[in-house]
DNA sequence: ATGGACCCTGGAGCAACTACAGGGTCATGA
DNA sequence: TCATGACCCTGTAGTTGCTCCAGGGTCCAT
């Protein structure tokens, strides 16, 4: 049941990652060094499967990479008191939760806007388009 | 009341934007080139303001500048179907969405990752990787 | 043993800005 | 009048987070 031995390119098609993606996140520190086999290719095990899928959710997120070392800090430290890390977890906490209200007005915005197409008409009654132009918040104005 | 021969930075105060990305915008077709004054400097006008704000606003959005360039695109073109930038919003009204749930799991797990530290406890049961682990999508699965 | 799919390293290129460096313009006020 | 500081100009380089070669090695099936 549990993945082991993968090459780079098995390890891409199961998190959907592009093979240099990875080499460029060993790179910098965010994923392991993996073992080698005999001819010098990457092998990877389950681990790093769940590492990379956690990376490239974070990061889907919207998060940098930054963001993204700090919580495989949080996961890779389980010795720590909590003390030290209780910070670093609240600070992840306000900036997801900042995150999510965000996205909530996007989400209100965008689902306004996808209310407005007329079916059947066309670009210039478009009223998504009119809805982006900036004459709807400072009132009328037409030259 | 229709702003003319406005200064660069006037403009970007006037649309939130920094000197710098306007000349950016200009130099990659977004903006149009602009005149200039007798000493060489950009002069916008009332055209501008709306374009620049309507492509902030699409930015602001989370469309990337390509998606901005076939809405001016389409915008230039009012006798084609709007349905092309319905379907764009939805598209990504879904993903908002889809972000917006990953990012209330991983609030849960922070949260209670934030409980378990005020206890006393320690990180070992940081469970920050299982919240966005692939497992969650699927359906349960405790190895 | 050879063709094709895959892997290796190293370096360049891209998106979407952002930040200088080195210099010109313009308004204000002493 | 001229000097000071805010603003503008061009051009280039840096940033983040990938993405794509080039030039070569490995593996496996036919």
């Amino acid at each position: 049941m549990v993945q082991q031995d993968l090459s780079i390119g098995a390890l891409g098609k199961l998190t959907g990652t592009k093979v240099e993606t990875i080499r460029f996140y060993e790179k910098i520190g965010i994923l392991p060094t993996p073992a080698r086999t005999a001819g010098n290719y990457r092998s990877y095990g389950h681990d790093h499967v769940r590492r990379l899928t956690f990376v490239r959710r974070v990061r889907d997120l919207g998060f940098p990479l930054e963001t993204v070392r700090s919580m495989l800090d949080l996961a890779d430290q389980p010795d720590r008191p909590c003390g030290e890390v209780d910070a670093m977890v609240l600070e992840q906490l306000h900036e997801v939760e900042r995150k999510i209200a965000d996205l909530e007005r996007l989400r209100g915005e965008l689902d306004r806007l996808a209310h407005q197409c007329r079916r059947g008409g066309r670009i210039a009654e478009c009223r998504i388009i009119e809805a982006l132009s900036p004459h709807h918040e400072d009132g009328r104005c037409c030259p």
